[in-house]
DNA sequence: TAAAAAATGTTGCAATTGCAACATACAACT
DNA sequence: AGTTGTATGTTGCAATTGCAACATTTTTTA
């Protein structure tokens, strides 16, 4: 289910995709998407796996977001404004391609299903902004210590469970906190010495309060 | 001019308001904004100045976002999902009121002044975004110098002169970067020694490259 | 399945940083 | 104008961190 198309029936959907004149476009695995588009327009992950990487003036690249099934990206949504953004599928990626100017036009207004499908549209825009606060949040804080924590608190919250499943490598986690891998790697160790965590492989129990 | 009324004239801007059945509130300096309003709204700064504020659970605070004329926050646009949030304003503050739900509403959908408002609402989150990605973006580099630089050239490159305005103070800019003042102000001695940079007060010169 | 590549764990050490404790300058208020 | 408060500049020092260089394990790929 497509969050975009959330309360949308199939038919309607259907009927949205036709209305839109939205296309559907497969990427085999390590294309870079965003040179072939130049447009403005949204795109949804259907299928597949991508990231926004933004290389900067002196070459070092920064993933500047993940995309999975579900997730949408754009000239108009996300982070591509700057030029030095791309988009690059890491396996073969399937993508709707939806014109933005499309969306905006007033001719759709007598459509309810528009209206459900703009709403979505905020809804996820929102979402973004909240996860890059979220991030924010944690990159405020100053000890590795403290944003690991940090970060062990929000999953905590958000899942409702002290038990945490890591949903990618600790090399990545690094990355997402932006501190070096291996000093993290010490830190989850005293972190372990000292009772505040348990672990193994790639998951973490929190024994603290 | 009101960026969320971008293209929209006064007389239409003066339908949507009824539209929307918005209204305008007045608070006084360093009044809770949002402990007043508990319903899901969009909040518009006409005039005067306020602060998105979260307190984590040590009872620390962090500035999550400052609202000036033109800013627009929400409990469906900016970071106030979080039960730890608050707005409060720091100036006496004029701020018209919108519901979310009749955003939405699809009665709306006859108006064409209702789609340029829905348009400009989208191109603020995405604004947000934006901006977002940029604080991300400096904060994830890992030295005090890099940070500085960072700042500086995003700065530069949006204004296109080599010349910066601070548009806060030193003290709010370390709280920017998540550094300590001290060692940043350590840091920017450093950098005009190594004749980087230059500055008078808030005035920066950028001498490199 | 063997080889190559990527992820993880560990540690010494030097560089960077936060913190504390100041002095001084600037601003706001009465 | 004088007092109070906030912003800024400075520096020593200890804590934290990044970096480099490994060993080991796990995963991917040919």
């Amino acid at each position: 289910m497509i969050r975009l198309f959330n309360k949308i029936s199939v038919k309607e959907q259907a009927k949205l995709l036709k209305l839109l004149e939205t296309s559907i476009l497969n990427f085999k695995k390590d294309t870079i998407i965003l040179s072939t588009i130049k447009e403005n327009i949204i795109g949804v992950i259907l299928e597949g796996y991508a990231q926004i990487i933004r290389t900067d003036y002196n070459g070092n690249r920064t993933i500047i977001e993940e995309l999975e099934e579900n997730d949408i990206f754009g000239s108009s949504i996300s982070s591509l404004s700057s030029n030095e953004c791309q988009v690059i599928t890491k396996e073969d990626t399937k993508v709707l391609i939806i014109d933005y100017d499309r969306i905006i036009e007033s001719k759709n207004n007598t459509y309810p299903y528009y209206n459900q499908f703009i709403k979505n549209l905020l809804e996820i825009t929102t979402n973004i902004i909240d996860e890059k606060n979220e991030r924010i949040e944690i990159l405020t804080k100053k000890t590795i210590r403290d944003k690991l924590l940090e970060y062990f608190n929000i999953y905590s919250k958000k899942h409702g469970t002290r038990i945490i499943y890591l949903p990618f490598s600790f090399t990545d986690l690094a990355d997402y906190l932006a501190v070096d891998r291996s000093a993290m790697s010490r830190e989850l160790k005293y972190l372990k010495e000292e009772g505040f965590i348990n672990s193994k492989g790639r998951r973490i129990t929190l024994l603290y309060r």
